[in-house]
DNA sequence: AAAGTACGGGG
DNA sequence: GTGTACGTACTTT
């Protein structure tokens, strides 16, 4: 037996056991091998469970049964289960499936991704530092963790990166189908002429065997670049050598698809991933895009799952794999799918029950002196104070009342979702404090990154409690959490009042409350007793030195919740709900309005905002007068969008449509939650040709319409000058002017 | 005016 | 292998 240390690379099932991978001190990788037997549970009556049994010998596939004795989830109560396993881990999925269809059994624990339940049976995890002892074969003896997922300082292995994308910045190459493949390696670039397939290939696969990348990052890799090599490598007769799993062939591929999720409808590249070395596509990972290799690397850890899939899953899902660790851990029956329907309940039960959070209409105007205060990751916290869970809502046992609705919570048992946000809620906070004691930038960034990435398990983790076809979810845990978030809320308004504070404006965890000369330290004060009288943990998010409450666009005598832009005494900026925040406004104009906010935010007071209001005009006509000279680059004019249905389904011609048309008359192939990047040239359609044009099929010599980038950029302009006295009406006014 | 379509929230 | 809101804004008919 040797002994070896690194750390945990990758798990993938073969047909001699579990592939684990290690990279050593040096990040050398070696492939080991580890028996391993998955298995399910079925329950079910003697006629039921003996068919089960004479329907998996016909398999020719070796199981193993065994009566035992587990929770189950729902009730709490011990349940006698047949165990049934087997050694042959690519036929695991089959027997599942079989298992699956027969009648009169239920199953358990049979729809959990083998190297998931792999590493919580062994108390792993990917990237964990390990120990292991193998024979000259290499097959593992024993291997163990020697440090915690729930650690912040961990290190991680040397890695060594190759970047891979294709040249012309940032178009999607699927819709422009043209370009070079850039290659990437220790900050030098590679770039290869598709002209001749073999000698592509050829130099692609030397470039891998010289630099042996650990992680290939593309952008594309999984819609494009992996699926190109592929068939270059296929026309040309030349094998692509991606995998460094010498066994494995071919990379692995999942399905694209298109779903629906939180109103609307998201598209997911199909997955190319790789045996032995990773490959993780910047434009498919939503992790990756928002808390970088470091959030990836952190949810990896802590959820268990392996990082190729890990970039590519939902934070849901790792939060959801979490709770599954937690329930094998326990013995606790792992529902196959959700079979429970939604209790009974009144007409007028279900109108109290589905109001969601709590908003009050704010206060419109310029407001001096205004403190906002903010009830830190609310719903996660209420989870775990009040233990809301899909089992302890609406318990047999008890009579802890939820506030408002018809429902309580288990105070005998603690349910699996606050089991498992505890810990999570508990890091997140520990990875804040590190943030605020880092001795530099870049320790100080690592950290922000790793909590970034556990606040979207948060987030999502509350969505999941209420979707009634979740593993994990019961909608009466949903009504529960915003139950109690509006009583929070409400408790914290009234203590505010009570000390005569004014609420400017209050959204579901967060307060806007005035008092006439109130200090930092006054505010503080109130934070602290809101925090008292609610149990729960709030944050004085900041004072302002003023805040706008920004009218509706339709009605501008209506507020509306969310939109206002406030400066803080420490110089920040907080803008809600205007122009520069949403994804589908061209960057010009982005750039524009945040430079007027950047103007204003420099006043103090109301008093000075309005001589900056003559500084931002400034700011206005230079970028007007940018535009109408035609200066503007095209790729600051791009405007994004995304498909919600099929691109030949539309009723409505809108722009979008008309676009997304021509693309697909060009050959692309355009699936509903794409996005789909244009510049718009001839708004009214007066030239007669097209409207607008793909940003993926413009070239230089392509115009824009001035005329209507000048509306988009003097509507957002409007937006921030008009409690200033300049609205959209007078700016078209004035905006000759500029000319 | 009505209907169709897209976006944000979270820190 | 996800998690099917809801209100605002803008375009199209």
């Amino acid at each position: 037996m040797t002994e070896t240390t690194g750390w945990l690379f990758d798990v993938y099932p073969s047909s001699e056991g579990m592939v684990v991978w290690l990279l050593d001190d040096e990040g050398k990788p070696t492939a080991f091998v580890d028996r391993y037997e998955p298995y399910f549970y079925a329950s079910g009556s003697r006629e039921g469970l003996r068919l089960l049994r004479q329907r998996l010998s016909r398999i020719k596939v070796p199981i193993r049964t065994e009566r035992v004795e587990r929770t189950e989830f729902w009730s709490g109560r011990p349940l006698e289960v047949l165990k049934v396993s087997t050694p042959n881990l690519l036929a695991y999925g089959h027997l599942a499936r079989v298992a699956g269809r027969l009648e009169g059994i239920e199953l358990f624990n049979c729809d959990i991704p083998l190297p998931q339940v792999y590493l919580f049976e062994r108390n792993l995890f990917p990237l964990a530092r390990c120990r292991l002892d193998c024979d000259t074969e290499g097959r593992i003896g024993a291997m163990e963790a020697l440090d915690s997922p729930w650690s912040t300082n961990y290190a991680i292995p040397p890695l060594r990166v190759m970047g891979l994308r294709i040249e012309g910045g940032g178009v999607n190459p699927n819709h422009s189908r043209r370009g070079r493949l850039e290659v990437e390696l220790d900050g030098a670039t590679y770039t290869l002429e598709p002209d001749d397939p073999a000698e592509l290939i050829h130099t692609f696969n030397s470039l891998l065997e010289s630099h042996d990348p650990d992680l290939i990052i593309t952008e594309w890799g999984d819609s494009f670049i992996i699926p190109r090599l592929m068939s270059l490598s296929g026309a040309a007769g030349v094998p692509l050598l991606l995998n460094r799993d010498p066994r494995k062939q071919k990379v692995a591929s999942r399905r694209a698809r298109s779903y629906f999720t939180y109103g609307k409808t998201v598209y997911q590249a199909g997955a190319r991933t790789l045996f032995g070395r990773w490959h993780v596509d910047r434009c498919n990972s939503f992790i990756l895009g928002e808390a970088g290799l470091e959030g990836l690397f952190e949810l990896a850890r802590i959820a268990k799952i392996p990082v190729q899939r890990t970039a590519r899953t939902s934070t849901g899902t790792c939060i959801s794999n979490m709770q599954m660790e937690l329930a094998v851990r326990d013995g606790i029956l792992i529902p196959w799918r959700k079979r429970r329907a939604e209790e009974f309940k009144t007409g007028l039960e279900l109108l109290t029950a589905d109001k969601g959070g709590l908003t009050y209409q704010p206060v419109l105007g310029v407001h001096e002196n205004v403190a906002e205060i903010d009830f830190s990751s609310m719903y996660p916290t209420i989870m775990a104070t009040y233990n809301v869970s899909p089992e302890t809502v609406g318990c047999a046992c008890c009579r802890n009342a939820v506030p408002e609705i018809n429902a309580s919570t288990c105070q005998r048992r603690e349910g699996l979702v606050p089991k498992t946000l505890r810990p999570i809620l508990e890091k997140r906070a520990r990875y804040k404090s590190l943030m605020q004691e880092a001795g530099s930038k870049k320790e100080r960034g690592v950290y922000d990154r790793r909590q970034c990435a556990i606040k979207w398990m948060l987030v999502t983790c509350f969505g999941y409690l209420g979707y009634k076809n979740a593993r994990f979810g019961k909608i009466e845990a949903h009504e529960s959490v915003t139950a109690y978030g509006r009583e929070k809320l409400l408790q914290a308004k009234e203590v505010a009042e009570a000390r005569g504070f004014a609420l400017l404006h209050a959204l579901t965890d967060s307060l806007w409350v005035k008092k006439e000369g109130a200090t930092e330290t006054e505010y503080e004060a109130l934070r602290e007793e809101m925090a008292r009288a609610t149990g729960l943990p709030i944050g004085l998010e900041g004072v302002y030195l003023w805040i706008a409450f920004l009218p509706s666009k339709v009605s501008p005598k209506i507020p509306v919740p969310n939109r206002f832009v406030g400066v803080f005494t420490d110089g920040r900026v907080k803008i809600r709900g205007i122009e520069m925040r949403r994804s589908d406004m061209p960057p010009f104009v982005k750039k524009a309005q945040a430079e007027i906010v950047r103007v204003l935010s420099e006043a103090g007071s109301v008093e000075e905002i309005k001589a900056k209001v003559d500084d931002a005009l400034e700011v206005l006509s230079g970028h007007l007068v940018e535009l109408r000279e035609g200066r503007v680059p095209l790729n600051e004019l791009v405007i994004r969008k995304r498909l919600s249905k099929d691109p030949l389904s539309y009723k409505k011609k809108s722009i979008l449509a008309e676009v997304a048309g021509e693309l697909v008359s060009r050959g692309v192939a355009l699936r509903p939650g794409e996005k789909v990047d244009y510049v718009i040239t001839d708004f009214e359609g007066r030239s007669g040709g097209p409207r607008a044009r793909a940003y993926a099929t413009m070239d230089g010599s392509c115009g824009y319409d001035v005329g209507k980038y000048t509306g988009l950029l003097l509507e957002a302009a409007g937006t921030m000058l008009a409690p200033f006295g300049y609205d959209y009406q007078r700016l078209v006014e004035i905006a000759p002017l500029s000319a």
